[in-house]
DNA sequence: TTGAACAATTGGAACGTTCCTATTATAGAC
DNA sequence: GTCTATAATAGGAACGTTCCAATTGTTCAA
């Protein structure tokens, strides 16, 4: 038995004294083995060292059981929370999913899809990089591969989505600010072409106009989706005349770059100015001050994620229906109540 | 041409008039083939939507370009970070790598290392859970897969290890502190059975003792390498007698929880207590106070380590040396000096 | 005109599995 | 004892690729 060369199916067989097909049937735990068969064939793998080809069996099963999540940001905190949600959903299912960084890169997301295509992917999460071309999905779907998107919606494509009502969440925060007392509000960050932008912005500004906000007072600057983009967001905003005394943020990474501009400009959060962020990252409780944020409840999106796939996978159908998570504005110190009430105008 | 059951490399021959040993040249860019008629053969490949099955490529070949970095905890940003720069060193090498994560559970790394030995890796980086038995490796060596593992040496395994200079680290912070003025110092956070720990501390302890510490005013207490770890940590090093007035964290989390811990009992970090922390996440230069941190230099860790799998996969060993990243000492603001001189003692 | 040298292309076997269709062993019924 | 039904096991073809050896086409020197 020569070391390097590894086992396969028929060295098994031999050493137990058996042909392949029987080693195979216990590979796969049948139950048409008899047991001290089935044991023997186990001691042969375990002297062995054999270690099974699943490529080899994927040629011949023509399905695979590798699952791909190609993600556009692993270094933000919220997106491997989601990653790390949706692998363990799948992990319980048996299978163990692979997970790939695209960077916010298109081009690196494709390299990344073709391989993922390649090894034989037989389902495929995606959290798109901005600038997604709708082609680049087009060669999955012609695959025959479920894929679904999840938290971003692709601008043509009608893949499934999987995603939180941030319609209702930019509601949410645009409810709590108003009743605190606030009268000039801003958006701060994010980018006006990705869906969770549109939507987010959408309800918050629906909900400040019914609430009698006039338009002028909502104020909304674009920009990056990081703590960078925050700090750059709010001295953009303050220096503003009549400029705003809280903002809902794109996301929770800017919340935190816009409490650290605050403190730099020597403003209070929370006295000074009020913030929330969104989607309740679990840094949020942690913060000093505290972030009053919108959860998503990021292991129940992961996990419906995890299962809409599966549940395609098994049907051998690449459609289903999108999933739009609840919301829910957790209240902590991040906003305080208007103190600039008769400041101006 | 039916859609559904997908295309080969017969089909591909067919539909361009040629053999599919031409076909198989062309799609590896062989020089030997006419360019009018890999010109054929492309368009071929674009009008069917062909996807290359690398599976029975490797099957063939028995070798795969699959390369699989499996970590014990994304959620930590640090460890993200080293993810996201070992993928970028391996992209712009032409392998697609893929991640997985194990939670810091032991038998979930087992489940995910076979399912990556499955798959045919040819390379493989762990950041390994605690606890892991060093059976649990032994497999993957006597496959003769490279493999090497990041941050944590495993106690009986002899695998190559990619790590920062922990020691040295540990000898910076306590230089520091001291030359602050602090006298009775700490070590907060992190397990003893981690190889990290033991490095760390030992770098500190020792640094202590030859300044003039005595070993008497050394508070170290263990606890979650994370802010929860971090908060319990500080709690229990304030209730002691004498208790310390600086301290070095086991890593950034640890610290972020420390202030935490701090502010929450009305102390306020860098002024009453110094803290410092360890990897220098990108957090830490936007936490307020900026923490003082050990660089260690993550991207070139990570691609080190890259470096070290992709030239033993091409040398075809499964050895290599250790390397040890150089550590540097970032000065921020989460140091005072020693106030509380003649408090005590 | 022939042959040699080289360029371009081709056919077949092999890789390690699974699955279908035998085949053999075992038991029970007559 | 033979037959039938069933339980276990075995053999071979197939999956989609690569690679070797073989074949064909082309050019050029003699």
């Amino acid at each position: 038995m020569t070391l390097r060369d590894k086992a396969t199916i028929l060295d098994i067989a031999r050493e137990a004294g058996v042909s392949k097909s029987t080693v195979s049937l216990v590979l796969q735990g049948s139950g048409l083995i008899r047991p001290d068969t089935a044991a023997k064939v186990r001691k042969a793998i375990a002297d062995t060292g054999y270690v099974y080809n699943r490529g080899a069996a994927n040629l011949r099963k023509a399905q695979s059981n590798v699952i791909g999540m190609v993600i556009h940001d692993l270094t933000n905190p919220f997106y491997a929370e989601l990653a790390v949600g949706m692998e363990r959903a799948f992990q319980s299912a048996g299978v163990v999913p692979f997970i790939a960084n695209t960077a916010e890169n298109p081009i690196r997301q494709d390299q990344v899809l073709k391989s993922m295509l390649e090894q034989g992917a037989a389902g495929l999460i995606i959290a798109p990089t901005r600038n997604t071309q709708p082609e680049a999905l087009r060669r999955i779907e012609q695959a025959g591969v479920p894929v679904i998107t999840i938290m971003r919606r692709l601008p043509e494509s009608r893949l499934p989505v999987v995603a939180p009502d941030n319609v209702r969440g930019g509601a949410l925060a645009a409810e709590h600010l108003i009743g605190k007392g606030h009268r000039r509000l801003a958006f701060l960050g994010g980018h006006a072409d990705l869906s969770v932008y549109q939507e987010r912005l959408q309800g918050f500004r629906d909900t400040c106009l019914r609430l009698g906000i006039p338009e002028g007072d909502i104020t909304i600057i674009e920009g990056e989706t990081n703590r960078m983009g925050g700090m750059a967001c709010l001295n953009a905003a303050v220096e503003r005349p009549d400029h705003p005394t809280a903002a809902l943020c794109f996301n929770d990474a800017v919340a935190f770059g816009v409490m650290i501009a605050l403190r730099k400009r020597g403003l209070e959060p929370a006295r000074d100015f009020a913030v929330v962020g969104f989607d309740d990252v679990v840094e949020a409780q942690h913060y000093i001050p505290a972030l009053t944020s919108i959860s998503v409840d990021t292991a129940s999106l992961g996990e419906r994620a995890a299962h809409t796939v599966l549940k395609m996978m098994q049907t051998r159908t690449t459609r289903a229906e999108d999933q739009i998570g609840s919301v829910t504005l957790i209240v902590r110190d991040s906003c305080g109540p208007n103190r600039a009430m008769g400041d101006v105008k």
